[in-house]
DNA sequence: CAGAATACCTGCGGGC
DNA sequence: TGCCCGCAGGTATTCT
């Protein structure tokens, strides 16, 4: 469910029913998430304002003045806004009221998910320290991305859905953007030209950009406060196609497992990397 | 150290 | 219909 573009999707979605508003309780029905939820989460939220609320990677930060609660869906987790009262499922493990009528409801079948609480400044928690710059800020851009693909001979789809290299790329997009920028997805990394590089930021803002626009029009569904979710449709290229032609060639798509993860590409538009070749002189 | 495998969970679709 | 298997949008942790 979530790759950047749909928890940015989610974030525009519940904030403007939220912001500036005062958490009055607590509702948790299952507390064992990828960690167990904070044994004093309702006391550190319960009277607190929520004065803003960003994302980082993947990461939702809703900041109070005692502090920030970081939220992470995980596979697939799920945020919406609901008002009171509203019927709950087997896997609804946490709401939360705000001024006793609206709630932020968190979903989770899997529970890879996560919701922690930090008094200091997120950032500097463990598990944002080390993410790498915003796929759509200027910070990432080519200079960068060869910059740090010098020192990793890993597959360059590896490479790109390592988040302290970029920030929130998952498996879909970086499919796609490899698609785009016409990179086979096992070359690799510091194999890249510069050209390529550029080739690879332009598309992963791109395709980013696009799917977070599309993601847009469901903001609707969190409107509605009904419960469903906030659908994420688009149009993947080549992402779940394998088999099908092609959409600029009409080629098969290939199909293939990048350390565990399905990735499909096609064969003419990004042409296998050249195996190198070990001499008994070098 | 880089990079790969594993682990955490539930649900779903396909094959038999 | 039902059981078993593999697979699923993530990522911290453990291994080689």
């Amino acid at each position: 469910m979530p790759e950047l573009p749909e928890v940015e999707t989610t974030l525009k979605g519940i904030k403007p029913f939220i912001l500036g508003q005062k958490i009055t309780n607590l509702i948790i029905r299952q507390p064992r998430l990828r960690w167990d939820l904070p044994q004093n989460l309702t006391k550190l939220l319960q009277n607190q304002t929520l004065q803003a609320l960003t994302r980082r990677g993947k990461y939702l930060l809703f900041r109070f003045s005692a502090g920030t609660l970081i939220l992470h869906l995980g596979m697939s987790g799920r945020l919406c806004v609901l008002k009171k009262d509203s019927p709950y499922g087997k896997h609804d493990h946490v709401d939360i009221f705000f001024n006793h009528l609206t709630i932020l409801r968190y979903t989770d079948p899997r529970r890879f998910g996560a919701i922690l609480f930090t008094p200091n400044n997120p950032l500097v928690h463990p598990l944002l320290s080390k993410i790498g710059p915003e796929p759509l800020s200027r910070t990432f851009n080519s200079t960068y991305l060869s910059k740090r693909a010098k020192r990793h001979r890993l597959a360059i789809k590896s490479f790109i859905m390592d988040s302290k290299i970029i920030a929130g790329l998952g498996n879909i997009y970086a499919t796609e953007a490899l698609f785009i920028a016409r990179i086979h997805p096992l070359k690799p990394a510091n194999d890249l030209s510069k050209q390529e590089h550029t080739n690879l930021v332009r598309a992963i803002k791109t395709v980013l950009k696009l799917a977070i626009k599309k993601g847009g029009t469901t903001l609707r569904d969190f409107k509605q406060s009904d419960g469903k979710p906030g659908y994420f449709r688009m149009e993947l290229q080549v992402y779940g196609r394998q088999g099908k032609p092609c959409p600029r060639c009409h080629v098969s798509l290939q199909q293939l497992r990048i350390t565990g993860r399905s990735t499909v590409y096609c064969k003419q538009c990004q042409p296998a990397p050249q195996k190198k070749v070990q001499t008994k002189e070098s």
